[in-house]
DNA sequence: CATTCTCCGACTCATACGGTCTTCTACAGT
DNA sequence: ACTGTAGAAGACCGTATGAGTCGGAGAATG
């Protein structure tokens, strides 16, 4: 059940590893990948894809390499999943026209919305520097509700 | 992202109407996919699983079909779901087992396990008898936590 | 007993994810 | 300016899995 690709997971995982990284200087797709063995090929291909998104910065050449595009307290988890694996939603129902094929015979799509924007808004309320400190009480000043996300159909 | 499969939704279709009709006589796959217009052979293995999950009781023979196994009110969206699509998790670090392959490597599993957590909660406290009745007030006394789940890294 | 209806399991097909390879472009240091 | 390094971008392939199909087994009714 609710699949999350590997992609966006590599993608996170390099994106905690640039907030980690003190100093603003790049860092190549190379270093990350072999830190967290994955292939090298496929994370540039990810990087890429967040860099085309404005959350990362490329610089290429010699010493290059990738640095975050905003500080690690303003990149959600949502925005990475999005940005990789694309506006996609929990069902086929829900597409970007809000309207599903079975639009008047399906009757669940309503409740599954919801279902949806919360996973949404639980997603948003977490930001890369959680994922470094996940101890910190820095982060509770960006949870969505305080840490709550409410559910009502 | 966070993609539900289509048999899930299908699955959730199916239950509701299940739920909808009352008096507990049996209604038959094909009845049910002419309903919400899915292909029929489809829908009927889908159910065979649910039936095999305990979900529902099938009966075979003229005038057969299938039937709620337990009161709509006791059946959760999440129940569905894992009965279908199986015990699948958000990322592919968690596994049943708990260990990615990559355990010592991969640092952000911890909080994805949580966020994991989190939606099973939301799914838990969604209720067959609450896509019936959207606006009901009876939905709020099995809503986990009053309607919020908490989430926490 | 036989026919019809329904469930049931095995099977095929398509999509797209995961991963790789190759080529081209841009920058840094000498 | 030259060269080596590193990113950018595209095509490409294998495989896993979701979506959908087909023939058979079993049960109830007449």
């Amino acid at each position: 059940m609710l699949r999350l690709t590997k992609k966006a997971d590599y993608g996170l995982m390099a994106l905690k590893y640039l907030a980690e990284q003190t100093g603003g200087s790049a860092h190549s797709a190379k270093d990350i990948a072999e830190a967290y063995h994955i292939p090298p090929q496929l994370l540039a291909k990810i990087l890429q894809t967040l860099a085309k998104g404005g959350l990362l910065v490329s610089h290429a050449g010699t010493n290059g390499g990738y640095a975050l595009a905003k500080p690690a307290n303003e990149i959600t988890a949502f925005e990475v999943i999005r940005t990789i694996d694309g506006p996609l939603f929990i069902t086929s129902c829900i597409t970007i026209h809000g309207a599903c094929d079975l639009t008047s015979t399906c009757t669940i799509k309503e409740p599954l919305r919801k279902v949806n924007d919360s996973i949404k808004d639980l997603l948003s309320g977490i930001y890369i520097a959680d994922l470094v400190e996940p101890g910190d009480a820095e982060r509770s000043k960006h949870a969505v509700g305080g840490g709550l996300v409410s559910i009502a159909l």
